[in-house]
DNA sequence: AGTCACACGTGACGC
DNA sequence: TGCGTCACGTGTGAC
């Protein structure tokens, strides 16, 4: 496995360990310091406090670990910051997005090369491979009106303009609610675009939005479509 | 600066863009409740702590907004819990991981297997545009009005209707280009779109065609672009 | 000196 | 009601 994480833990896992440890130790007598209770029941009280920072403390710990797996699993981990560790997810995420769209028109091309050929079986199964992973974006309960979500698509284009590509299942009043909610995010559209096709909904939009938006728009078409598809999420209107 | 980021509230970018608000409207005054301080100037002190306190807060959202920045590239988020968020993203990795590993073995196979036959520089340039991550699907040399591609993408819609998206740098000619490419390929298009942004051409357009030739299609595509920026190469026609 | 990143305990909010 | 999650302010240690 992973034999080469003793050299560069002079950061938090240090840290982290003593804690821990200490932590597990940690059999759970007098909360902390001496403490008196203003009122009530004191131990019942303290008690509760008590418990609430152990769970706090639980808490922070897995999310930790969560993070420290998360570096785990991807390379080219440059600081060890925590910040910096997401923002490395998130880069290399992407860079396996290109990759595998790079891979699947290559194998496209390598399997209508063959196509007059006898048109091998390999082929198929890698694209059907590449399929398998593309899953609904949205599968929420399919209630009346609601909008599902195929595939949603960001890009930005120059400095100030994002491309949106999104495709949905056309069904009864979709394309009133998709206008709906693209009217409700009060976006800087420049140009917008739908079509329907053999039930789908194709829609093309582009908006002013600054590169770092990118990430904050896609989620934000994604968090308003489930919010239409599930209208007792807390949200707005 | 940013001004369209109220409606969509559903979890906590209510709570964080509330409280948010109210520290933008934080003026600094007395840190917290009247407090003493045993030696020095206590004006020194207290601007020292308002900055510490202040950079905390920047420190969190930073951490806050790449976490919301790593769900917005993982698909399939199930809960918004910030652990669940690591912990989908580590899932979504290691899937993309393995996916990777299964075609890699896939690409090897077939170019051991088929390499000897007329196919093997297309085979070689697949491996090498797997292992230089991403190149443009087009970087043929760039003579005066050729097309360079930046994506192109095929779908089916339905049984018999293909949509197409292409975009490709914005040159001279460009676009009259692209449309003597669609022009000869014979496609049979139900609607077409071309929008020019920011130095790029958009096009989307929607064809009848087969499922079975969506593979060709896309490579029939490819191949009348190649033809064009390279007029000395081998072209169908 | 002073900044940066962190873990901690605590009150608040929602189920 | 308790339980889980969160942002907050604070103290600490490292550079």
């Amino acid at each position: 496995m992973e034999h080469i994480e003793e050299d560069y833990n002079l950061y938090w896992e240090t840290k982290m360990f003593l804690q821990n440890e200490e932590l597990d130790s940690w059999g759970f007598d007098e909360p902390i310091s001496g403490y008196y209770d203003s009122s009530s029941p004191d131990g019942a009280a303290s008690s509760a406090t008590a418990k609430n920072i152990l769970s706090e403390r639980n808490r922070r710990k897995k999310l930790n670990d969560r993070l420290f797996a998360l570096r785990a699993v991807v390379p080219n981990i440059s600081k060890m910051d925590k910040a910096s560790i997401i923002k490395d997810a998130i880069k290399y995420i992407e860079e396996l997005h290109e990759q595998e769209r790079a891979i699947q028109s290559e194998i496209m091309e390598l399997e209508s090369g063959k196509l007059k050929k006898s048109m091998s079986d390999i082929d198929l199964d890698s694209v059907n491979l590449l399929k398998t992973k593309k899953k609904r974006i949205d599968s929420s309960g399919s209630r009346t009106s609601s909008i599902d979500a195929l595939e949603l698509r960001v890009y930005n284009v120059g400095e100030k303009t994002m491309v949106i590509s999104l495709t949905c299942d056309k069904k009864t009043d979709t394309l009133v609610r998709l206008c709906e909610v693209f009217e409700s995010l009060k976006l800087k559209i420049v140009t917008a675009n739908i079509s329907a096709l053999s039930g789908r909904l194709w829609k093309t939009l582009y908006v002013e939005a600054d590169e770092e938006e990118k990430d904050q728009l896609k989620i934000k078409i994604e968090t308003a479509i489930a919010a239409l598809n599930d209208p007792q999420s807390p949200m707005s209107f």
